[in-house]
DNA sequence: TGAAATGTTGGGGCG
DNA sequence: ACGCCCCAACATTTC
C-alpha cells in the first residue's frame, strides 16, 4: 500500500471526463466520502496526439460542462491543456491527497491515463480510477480460452449476461464540499467550444442538454415508448427510440441506471431487445480496447484492397443530401439539421455511401463524427466498420440496402421523408421515394422539376449494386 | 439489423 | 374431364 506524501492534506481532486453528472457517479461518490473535493474539466484537445472532437460534440460539450457547474454550485473548475501538467500544477497550489476519476477507454486516453498515474503515484499521490460509464469492463469479458469475442451474440448471452450482475446504482454523495480554484482565470467561455459562427443555433431546438434532461429522457421512454419498441424502432417518424445516445457519450446519465430502471419492468420482448442495443454500446468499447486501432484500419484485412472511389462530388452530393434518394438524403439532412440520425436511416445511409457511391467508410466515420452530437469513438468506429462489412460481426458485404424499398418499407407514410426532404412534400407516396419515375405530369402537379429542384439520382442503383459486388469480389480474392 | 434471382406450388382459365 | 399454361404467392438460394 502506497503512503501518501502529504496523507493530511485535506483535498482530493476529482477529474470529471466522460460522466458529466452527480447520481451514479462512483469516482465522485468515493472523492467526495473522504474529504473536500476539487472538481475539474480539463480540454486538452491542443495536446492530443490525434482525435480532434467535432463541431456538434463541442455544442453538446459547452451545455453539458455549463449545465454540471450549476449543479456543483458554479463551483467547476475548467483549465486548457495537458492533463498530467493541470494536475500536477493543481497539486502545486493545493493541499491535494488524492486524485479520483472514472475510467475512460479511448487508446489514447488508455495510454496517457496509466502514465498520469505513475507520475502521481511518483510524486506521493494517491490516485484511484473507478469504471462508471460500462456495465461489464472489456477484461472482464473473455472466452474460455482467454481471447476475447469476435461476434456480439456471444459476446452478449455467453459473456456478460453469464458473468457478474452490473454493480448498484451510487446515490449522489450525501456530503459534497467543493473547492473553487482561485488562482485559474479559465472559464468556460475560454475553451471556445462554440467557436465564432453560430451554426448550431439549430441544435438548440432539438436538445435539452444535461443530466436532468437526460433523467426525463429515460423515464419519457419507458412511459411512452418502451411497449413496442421492437417494431417500432424502426420507423424513423414514429420516434418511438430513446435518443439517448448523447447523454450516454457524455455520462449525463449511466447505462447502469438504464439497467437497473429496467430491471424492475416486466420481463418482455420489447425490454430485452432495448437492453441488448444498450449491449451493443458495450460490444463497442469491448472492440475498441481489444482492438485499438478499430478507429482506423480494416478489422478484415480483405478489405485493405478494396477499390474504394474517389470523387469528391458524390461526396459532397452525400454530406448534403442531395443524392436524389429520398430515404437517403432525408437523413443526412437531419444529421446536418439536428445532429442525429434515425438508427434506421443511418443504416441506409451508410450502406448507400459504402455499397453505392464505393466511397471508403472513412468519409462516412469523418463527417458523422463532426455532425453527431452523440460521435463517439467505439460506437463509430464499430458501426461504420458494420456497415462496410470491414468490422467484426459485420453485416456480409454482399447486404446491401435499396434505399426505395427501405424508403417504402420503413417511412410508408413518408412523414419522415417529407419533413426533412420538403420539396418532395406534394410527390404522391407511390413515387415519394423514387421520382425519377414519376410522369411529367404527375411531377409538374408536385411542382418538382428533376434536377432543379430536387437531383435526379447521382448514381444508378441496379449499375451500382453490381458495380459493388463486383468490387467487393475483387477485393476478397 | 437485405435484395434479387431462382425454385416450387396450386388455383384458375382455356382449349 | 383433362392437361397445359400462366402467374401469384411463397420458399429457397445466391450474391
Amino acid at each position: 500500500m502506497h503512503i501518501p506524501l502529504n496523507p493530511n492534506a485535506p483535498y482530493t481532486i476529482f477529474w470529471f471526463r466522460q460522466d458529466l453528472r452527480i447520481f451514479d457517479n462512483l469516482g465522485l461518490f468515493e472523492a467526495a466520502k473522504i474529504g473536500p473535493v476539487i472538481p475539474i474539466y480539463i480540454w486538452d484537445e491542443d495536446h492530443r496526439p490525434d482525435s480532434k472532437t467535432g463541431a456538434a460534440s463541442k455544442w453538446w460539450l459547452h451545455h453539458s460542462l455549463n449545465y454540471l457547474n450549476h449543479s456543483l454550485d458554479n463551483n467547476l473548475n475548467v483549465y486548457k491543456g495537458l492533463p498530467q501538467e493541470v494536475i500536477n500544477h493543481i497539486i502545486n497550489t493545493h493541499p491535494v491527497k488524492a486524485v479520483y476519476w472514472n475510467r475512460c477507454y479511448e487508446p489514447w486516453r488508455v495510454t496517457e491515463d496509466a502514465k498520469t498515474k505513475i507520475l502521481l503515484k511518483e510524486r506521493g499521490t494517491e490516485c484511484k480510477s473507478f469504471n462508471s460509464s460500462l456495465l461489464w469492463e472489456p477484461f472482464t469479458i473473455l472466452k474460455a480460452d482467454k481471447t476475447p469475442y469476435k461476434v456480439y451474440s456471444a459476446f452478449y448471452q455467453n459473456g456478460c449476461l453469464k458473468s457478474s450482475k452490473p454493480r448498484e446504482l451510487i446515490p449522489r454523495p450525501e456530503k459534497l464540499i467543493l473547492i473553487k480554484d482561485h488562482s485559474n482565470p479559465t472559464t468556460l467561455d475560454h475553451l471556445n467550444l462554440l467557436g465564432s459562427i453560430p451554426w448550431h443555433s439549430k441544435l438548440e431546438h432539438h436538445w435539452d442538454v444535461g443530466e436532468k434532461a437526460a433523467q426525463k429522457k429515460l423515464m419519457t421512454f419507458l412511459n411512452s415508448n418502451l411497449k413496442g419498441y421492437k417494431e417500432n424502432r424502426n420507423y424513423p417518424a414514429m420516434k418511438a427510440v430513446s435518443r439517448l445516445s448523447p447523454h450516454l457519450h457524455f455520462g449525463e446519465i449511466s447505462p447502469h441506471q438504464i439497467w437497473h430502471t429496467l430491471d424492475q419492468e416486466e420481463t418482455c420482448q420489447d425490454k430485452n431487445h432495448f437492453l441488448s442495443e444498450i449491449a451493443w454500446r458495450e460490444f463497442s468499447y469491448y472492440l475498441l480496447y481489444h482492438f485499438p486501432t478499430l478507429p482506423y484500419k480494416n478489422f478484415r484485412p480483405q478489405f485493405d484492397r478494396f477499390p474504394w472511389e474517389k470523387n469528391a462530388l458524390l461526396l459532397k452530393a452525400w454530406q448534403k443530401g442531395k443524392t436524389g434518394y429520398p430515404i437517403v438524403d432525408a437523413g443526412m439532412r437531419e444529421l446536418w439539421q439536428t445532429g442525429y440520425m434515425h438508427n434506421r436511416v443511418r443504416m441506409i445511409a451508410g450502406s448507400f455511401l459504402v455499397k453505392n457511391l464505393l466511397l471508403h467508410w472513412h468519409h462516412g466515420r469523418d463527417w458523422f463524427w463532426d455532425c453527431l452530437v452523440d460521435a463517439d469513438l467505439a460506437n463509430n468506429s464499430a458501426s461504420w466498420q458494420w456497415v462496410a462489412g470491414s468490422g467484426v460481426d459485420a453485416a456480409p458485404y454482399f447486404r446491401i440496402f435499396n434505399p426505395v424499398t427501405q424508403g417504402e418499407k420503413f417511412d410508408p407514410t413518408g412523414l419522415y421523408t417529407r419533413h426533412f426532404v420538403p420539396e418532395l412534400s406534394k410527390l404522391p407516396d407511390q413515387y415519394l421515394f423514387k421520382p425519377w419515375e414519376a410522369s411529367p405530369e404527375i411531377l409538374k402537379n408536385a411542382r418538382i422539376i428533376l434536377g432543379k429542384d430536387y437531383p435526379t439520382p447521382i448514381v444508378d442503383m441496379k449499375k451500382s449494386r453490381q458495380a459493388a459486388l463486383a468490387a467487393y469480389k475483387t477485393g476478397h480474392t
